[in-house]
DNA sequence: CGAAAGGCTCTTTTT
DNA sequence: GAGCCTTTCG
């Protein structure tokens, strides 16, 4: 019983031990918070006797979600299966697979993501009368989001528009809307939104849940949004034993319309609601804390809060500058190396940071080049890829025919010949009758309907398609998902139309990592096993495929980085208009929130930490000058090691052979060598070096020889003499 | 209908 | 620099 509260600090006990009534707990980086709520649900279960059954913890993604169950597993065995524990999205399907048919949600839904979402949203401004180039369909997305985020509907909509686009807004939103219960399927906001409206229509329900959650937990609050503030609201209604906690100094999502007004109306709705504070750090050394309080004690708006720690007073953060973002992450995999070599870390204990996708290109590259392992957190993100989504639509249509977005998709791919023309006239025919495009191939096979006006090669080919996917869904019911998704593939004939694509082979890969992923639901019943792999695809997040285990360098965006740790970090783009983001210059809360995200990646540091900018960089295409990030100039020069300025492989080289011609008194020389020293080797002759890196035993000297060109030596063997 | 070629616009961050 | 869209031609 004590072994779950002993290995706590006193704000952490109490934290752990209040478990009646609200609880508001701000904890600053490192201070231990996913500690906390682990081990509150494991007190909850072994001390208090409550049923895990009636505990709910909310995470921020999957992978937090993971984690937190192995450890609960450690303190208190099997009981975690009865827990419920997850993201927000994956609770709320859950909850509307279970009950949704009161408010019109069938059991069968399937999930639209971003993707998806934005085809379907085109067609709807295509549907209302609008040109989807007129109108972008990320504005009004945007705009859509933000009703269903305030749980408004369509109807809600309307009567509150007031300009020219929220009349436009509500036009395409309720199309979208009937568009997606065509399908039978849900965005990404409608499974908060739905549950929210679930628990409003039907009162019993909702006193159903909250007699069963008497404990809910949510981590990462300062990053949720008013409907999933709302659904807290709603699931404590009865007990109020609701613990929430989070870090106002780390809410980077105010652009999925997370809002910090949480934490005020929590304590609003809550008076009573106990606060605590963890403030004693346990991740990172004193500099790295002093580094990072004042990069975010510059924001204007913020509420002091104290940040502290036993550790020890470590080294100096390292600002580097380099000529191109090529150069960059030459210094940064150089770096790694030395410091990997000098036993100072692992390559697993090293990450790079940054705030743009697009960054990781560079970053990629010179990893591969100098042979260095490294993680990417799904750059292009997996299940994005063209051909991931190919064969998820074919699965998700077998799962739910009613699912257009995914019926247009794979219709003609591999190609059937369908084409626009042939779409465009199925839709209005199926609109016109009032069903489904895929009953309304049903239609087309039946041979005495006569009325649609397809060709008859036309109408063989759409009989076709839908013939396959006919044999596809019988099959379903017997197969488990790998031998379904094998079927698919092959039947389809999307394996030979892949194969036949440029970089089809490396296309064919990821298809057999996808069947790799279907593995894990071989076992299960075969519609569960459908339903449960169509789920888990579409609402993995990125860090979920995170592997610790693997010994590489993690390359990594700002953003995925929360709640991560790493003994040495460099945070690279540290430039104005990268971080902070060009985006976000005319908006001072943005500004703001870009200096969290700064904030968020120094205190992932535990030892190191390395600033990097570039002087040019190129950007979509074109290269650009950016001045140093303004936030490097929040931390004061006695935190600071200059780096300098940091040239490159190449350019030293260039360096080195611009300087030939050297008086020629040779010294025996022992130590190492530095860039530009003039060197003599015995069978190379005279020559300049260029870099010299101490390795385990030995160090690595490259040398540009006169008439020979580069040569990479071992300093013990290579006898090398230094010419003065 | 479909393949190929050329022109356009963007990229913030993600469950 | 890539992916999307349109245009053009077979």
């Amino acid at each position: 019983m004590t072994d779950i509260l002993v290995e706590l600090n006193s704000a952490q006990r109490e934290a752990v031990e209040a478990i009646s009534g609200p609880v508001l707990i701000l904890a600053g980086p490192g201070s231990g918070k996913t500690r906390v709520i682990t081990h509150r649900v494991a007190y909850l279960i072994k001390v208090c006797g409550i049923s895990p059954r009636h505990i709910m913890a909310v995470t921020f993604t999957n992978k937090a979600a993971r984690e937190m169950k192995e450890r609960l597993y450690r303190l208190v065995g099997g009981q975690v299966k009865d827990l419920t524990l997850g993201t927000f999205h994956a609770i709320c399907a859950r909850i509307l697979r279970m009950d949704g048919k009161g408010i019109g949600v069938d059991p069968r839904f399937v999930i639209y993501d971003e993707e998806d979402q934005e085809s379907l949203l085109k067609r709807s401004i295509g549907e209302v009368g609008l040109d989807p180039k007129q109108y972008a369909p990320r504005a009004i997305a945007s705009a859509i989001r933000a009703a269903k985020v305030r749980t408004l509907t369509p109807k809600d909509y309307v009567e509150r528009s007031r300009s020219y686009f929220e009349e436009v807004v509500s036009r395409v939103y309720e199309r979208y809307q009937q568009l997606l219960t065509e399908s039978n399927a849900l965005d990404f906001d409608d499974l908060l939104m739905k549950a929210v409206q679930l628990f409003r229509n039907s009162p019993e329900t909702l006193s159903r849940y909250q007699t069963r959650y008497q404990h809910i937990q949510v981590d990462e609050f300062q990053d949720t949004n008013l409907v999933q503030y709302e659904l807290i609201r709603q699931l404590g209604g009865k007990y109020g034993n609701i613990c929430v906690v989070g870090d106002p100094d780390q809410s980077i999502y105010s652009w999925r319309f997370a809002d910090l007004r949480n934490i005020l109306s929590f304590e609003k709705d809550y008076p009573k609601a106990k606060l605590i504070l963890l403030e004693q750090n346990y991740r990172s050394t004193k500099k790295i804390l002093e580094t990072a309080f004042h990069v975010i004690s510059a924001s204007p708006e913020r509420k002091p809060k104290g940040l502290w720690t036993k550790n020890e007073s470590g080294e100096l953060a390292t600002v580097v500058e380099t000529y191109t973002e090529q150069e960059e992450a030459q210094f940064v995999v150089n770096e790694i190396e030395r410091l990997v070599n000098q036993g100072k870390v692992s390559l697993g204990g090293c990450a790079v940071m940054y705030r743009t996708n697009a960054q990781s290109r560079a970053l990629e590259e010179a990893f591969v080049r100098y042979g260095t392992p490294y993680k990417l957190v799904a750059g292009t993100r997996f299940y994005q890829r063209r051909e991931i989504k190919d064969i998820i639509a074919y699965l998700k249509l077998i799962h739910n025919p009613y699912d257009t977005v995914s019926l247009l998709r794979i219709i003609n791919v591999p190609q059937r010949g369908i084409g626009q023309q042939t779409l465009a006239r199925l839709s209005g025919w199926a609109k016109s009758m009032g069903i489904s495009q895929y009953e309304a191939l049903r239609l087309i096979s039946e041979p005495k309907d006569d009325k649609q006006s397809f060709s008859p090669h036309i109408a063989r080919a759409l009989v076709g398609f839908l013939n396959l996917m006919e044999e596809f869904i019988a099959r379903s019911r017997e197969l488990n998902l790998v031998d379904l998704l094998d079927l698919v593939t092959e039947r389809s004939g999307y394996r030979e139309y892949i194969l036949g694509q440029p970089d089809g082979e490396e296309r064919w890969e990821n298809i057999l990592e996808l069947r790799t992923v279907a593995q894990q639901y071989r076992d299960l019943k075969p519609a569960e096993g459908l339903s449960a792999f169509l789920e888990g695809v579409t609402l993995v997040s990125d860090v979920d495929g995170l592997d610790e285990t693997v010994d590489a360098v993690t390359l990594i965006t700002l953003h995925q980085a929360k709640g991560l740790e790493f003994p040495v970090v460099f945070i690279v783009g540290m430039e104005d208009g990268i971080l902070p983001h060009i985006k976000s210059f005319d908006d001072p809360e943005q500004l703001e929130e870009e200096r969290r995200l700064c904030y968020v990646g120094i205190t992932r540091a535990k030892q190191r930490v390395y600033l990097v900018h570039a002087f040019r960089r190129s950007l979509m295409g074109s290269s650009t000058v950016n001045k140093p990030s303004r936030y490097l100039s929040d931390i004061p020069q006695h935190l600071i090691s200059s780096g300098g300025w940091w040239q490159g492989e190449e350019r030293q080289i260039a360096t080195a052979i611009y300087s030939w011609d050297k008086p020629s008194a040779s010294v025996p020389i022992t130590q190492g060598f530095k860039a530009g020293d003039h060197v003599r080797h015995d069978q190379f002759g005279d020559g300049v070096v260029v870099s010299c890196q101490p390795g385990k035993d030995d160090s690595e000297v490259v040398v540009v020889f006169k008439g020979v060109g580069v040569k990479k030596l071992s300093l013990s063997f290579a006898h090398l003499e230094k010419v003065e």
